[in-house]
DNA sequence: TTGCTTGATGATAAGCGTTATCCGTTTCTA
DNA sequence: TAGAAACGGATAACGCTTATCATCAAGCAA
């Protein structure tokens, strides 16, 4: 039985010499078990639920941690918030809801391929990559005002 | 002979009753005739050799102004400052040098056909995307230090 | 278990790019 | 060419993130 996401986390955390305390291990349990993309914002009031005296600035700090230990991975933007992927911390593309600001995981085949040919063409060394499509979502669709 | 990118620009100003003012089309030359996703420090400064009493403010707000009016492109990055494209005011795939910051703008098919099947398979009304791949450009490769 | 060392926490200040404010100036129309 | 309305310039405010620093606790050794 392969470990799960929290397993992993806490493995590598104690293993690259990083305490571990119950603020960092509410931020862990919180990104292993969210597939919504949460920002820090949203961690952090999931975190001072179980643990009220933490601090934004602890949240910031642990998810860059976990950020350089490749165990989260940022979503940045400009115009928001950051977002975070604890589920899967490599790069992947991006279903974005402009209008409710839901981020999903789309199923998406040759993305390898693009990239390699591009390396070829461009002689760029492509080290990452990122791939965004904003739009609306089914169910804001659906709730639509114009 | 079509418009160049620059009477494009300032025709689109003048159709929606927007004023023509120095400082605007010192941004908007420089804009149409920047390949390199200029930066707003480095449209500001690029403006002040010609017209030195120009603000920052002026800059953010004529950039901000084209973006509005269709006729640039802004490129977001939550780690440094924002760049932006007039010469092709519309989404297309850039690749980063994440060394000199320099970004290109390569040629990739498929990119249509990718959209449109994940709008098909997601449910989501796609609007707009992103695509950025970064990496180390060849003249970084060839100066490299590691 | 206890004590010690060192890293982590919490509160808050600072930083950075961007946006808002406000008043004097300029454009453009009539 | 005169007047209304928009624009420019200077700077304050903003939102998110990072830095600072004193206090506190994790983890190790005895």
């Amino acid at each position: 039985m392969p470990p799960t996401r929290f397993q992993s986390m806490l493995a590598n955390l104690r293993t690259q010499g990083h305490r571990v305390t119950p603020q960092r291990l509410a931020v862990l349990r919180y990104l292993a078990e969210s597939a919504e993309h949460p920002s820090v914002e949203d961690i952090y009031r999931a975190v001072k639920a179980d643990f009220p005296t933490t601090s934004l600035a602890t949240v910031y700090k642990t998810v860059a941690l976990l950020k350089e230990l490749g165990e989260a991975m940022e979503l940045g933007f400009s115009d928001s918030g950051n977002r975070y992927d604890g589920l899967r911390p490599y790069p992947h593309p991006h279903l974005v809801c402009t209008r409710c600001r839901k981020i999903m995981d789309p199923d998406l085949e040759g993305i390898a391929d693009l990239t390699a040919e591009l390396a070829r063409e461009s002689g760029f060394r492509i080290l990452t990559q990122r791939m965004d499509f904003f739009g609306i979502c089914p169910d804001c669709q659906k709730n639509a005002s114009p």
